[in-house]
DNA sequence: TTGTACGCGTTATCAC
DNA sequence: GTGATAACGCGTACAA
């Protein structure tokens, strides 16, 4: 008996062998043609009979005839062939500015679970906040055939918008939103979690609060910047200038560089609102380096709740996001998108919540 | 003048406009017969010129004349339709049992980047080590016509062989190994790993040392377990039996629940060679609720070095391995194989360092 | 209800 | 060196 794997090398291309030795049905490549011979139909039938929504066009016992034939022989229809007519690819591109950040992984989960349940496919691409390898992502996808986008990339939000018009794929941001609210985005309310990292510092005893931003070209950075300026002025607390500075990115270096700044600046600061727990992170290291001990002579907060932060030492006071929610609804926005092009832009803002844990104690100047 | 968006909305299909109003060309659908329409010849010429190896077959100014109106009209090939002839997708399948698992994100970017550097696309799926979703999902890649696979997934050997057999595309093992070595696999080398950390401890004095394995299914497991026994024969240390407890998954709780067990049989075991870091965790746990401290009381050891591994409570001394270099040699592994099929199985193992940290300590008892 | 025929965008195999 | 033509696998008007 010719075994089955060298017969399929041999011939070095499609209709190899569709049974196994051991009575398994595999698909290498039948088709829709096959079928059609099987259930002694012609190919439109079987075509029409497989798709769900032509099936009431074909004779129910044809249908079922086909269909099992379909079954016995594994068929599983080409998405290939199909979208080169459909034009439909049933994939959706996914770009993330990098997948390492511990960000990004839940929010990947919740939007690829979202999509695979019905029926899509995500193709993911890092772009490290590079604009010219994010256009070429993009175009990469596009020219994949993607259906739709859902984007967590940063670029700056005029040009951005500009490629984006006359875009035929409906686009969803997703932990970012534009200045104009021109598309669907989804995202914890930043502003409000900035608030609970203050009003618990705040409720702490601090008077004295320092806020270590984000990228104020990021919306979540600017956000959470406006909220903790609300929050403060609620809590009839000044803001000095010198107690704010802005980290060029979101990372643990650039937040240890900026923290130095700001505690040169305002050395008698007694808590820190970082925008995001990796800039926390740069907090800690500094702290360390000056001999400052957490929480005890300075308190940090941090934002994101990234995975493992209550581990850290000290276990992180963080605000809390809903990663996977967050991910979901971005997927959902989508999907709505894909059935019937809308041009209206819902701006979806989740809560978060607060974990107050070992970072934040309070103040003893 | 009408506005290109609301154009292509209208006509709802391909074709669309081609110019927007800046000026700038945007490829709504702009084909091989456009582009021989535009150069003045004929669509199978520019498919030729086009093809890098192809192009020796048509003339240099011809070919010129093509590539330049293929740059003006802004032409992208479309892989959908290459795809349905060439029967390759330049996409292959990427399973891994879960993204959130802080192993997987630097290893799926090793293999993202190496292969995107080659032109080819990855689509990944999450199986959280479902056998039956693995199957599902593996199902659906192939019928996108993936051209390979690269998996991290854990399934029972001889099933997993069974399906694999007769499989028309190449596929890749990472971070596993099969027991018959019968499939491609880039792996650290969790034998010598487990030396690293074996010879660590010994080094630091310690003889009653416990070993809280991972699932032997697995071979990360299996062979750590292995590494074990044998560096601790080669320090001519005994092991007895209730020194080694395995934990049915490389999970935080499994690990927990497993060294209460470990700690109960071998109350007197002064340091823990974790298979996993995640694992080590779970004792960090245990021993906190048992107001054992680490590293005074008991020295903890894990294994993968996963991102932030140093930030914990106290820095986790564990096995470093290269994450990122595992996924490119992966991707290597599979690009050779993608090109022409060969039936040969490589067995890459690379070396995993070492990362000493606050989480072990000389024994006291 | 089902068969026919064509086209999606590309590549491959022929002629010329 | 280039053009014509036929596929690839599928969906879908249109005809029967």
């Amino acid at each position: 008996m010719l075994a089955c794997a060298t017969a399929l090398k041999a011939l070095a291309g499609p209709g190899g062998c569709k049974r196994l030795h051991n009575g398994a049905v595999r698909s290498s490549s039948v088709t829709l043609r096959d079928v059609a011979r099987a259930a002694q139909v012609h190919p439109g039938t079987v075509s029409r009979a497989l798709n769900a929504e032509t099936r009431g066009l074909v004779n129910q016992e044809t249908a079922e005839r086909v269909m099992r034939a379909a079954e016995d022989l594994g068929y599983r229809p080409n998405p290939i062939a199909r979208g080169l007519k459909t034009n439909r690819s049933f994939t959706v591109g996914v770009l993330v500015p990098d997948l390492t950040n511990p960000l990004f992984p839940p929010i990947v989960r919740g939007i690829e679970d979202r999509l695979g349940a019905a029926g899509y496919t995500s193709l993911i691409a890092n772009t490290d906040n590079d604009p010219d390898r994010e256009r070429q992502d993009f175009e990469a996808m596009r020219a994949r055939q993607v259906d739709g986008f859902i984007t967590a990339t940063a670029r700056a939000d005029r040009e951005f918008v500009d490629e984006t018009r006359g875009l035929g794929e409906p686009i969803v941001l997703v932990n970012r939103r534009l200045e104009d609210e021109s598309l669907p985005a989804v995202t914890v309310d930043d502003q409000e979690g900035a608030r609970l990292a203050v009003e618990h510092v705040v409720a702490l005893g601090h008077r004295r609060v320092a806020h270590l931003g984000g990228p104020q070209a990021m919306s979540t950075g600017h956000q959470r910047h406006l909220g903790f300026r609300a929050a403060m002025a609620a809590a009839g607390l000044e803001v000095e200038d010198r107690a704010i500075r802005f980290a060029p990115a979101f990372v643990e270096d650039a937040g240890a560089r900026v923290c130095r700044e700001l505690l040169d600046a305002y050395p008698d600061a007694t808590a820190i609102v970082a925008a995001n727990d990796l800039l926390a992170l740069g907090c800690y290291d500094v702290l360390a380096e000056r001999g400052l001990r957490c929480p005890q002579d300075i308190s940090v907060v941090g934002f994101n709740d990234m995975p493992f932060a209550d581990r850290f030492d000290p276990p992180l006071t963080t605000v809390r996001i809903p990663h996977r929610e967050i991910g979901s609804a971005a997927a959902d926005l989508l999907l709505e998108r894909l059935g019937e092009a809308a041009d209206d832009a819902p701006q979806i803002r989740l809560s978060p919540t607060f974990a107050s844990r070992g970072s934040t104690a309070p103040p003893r100047r």
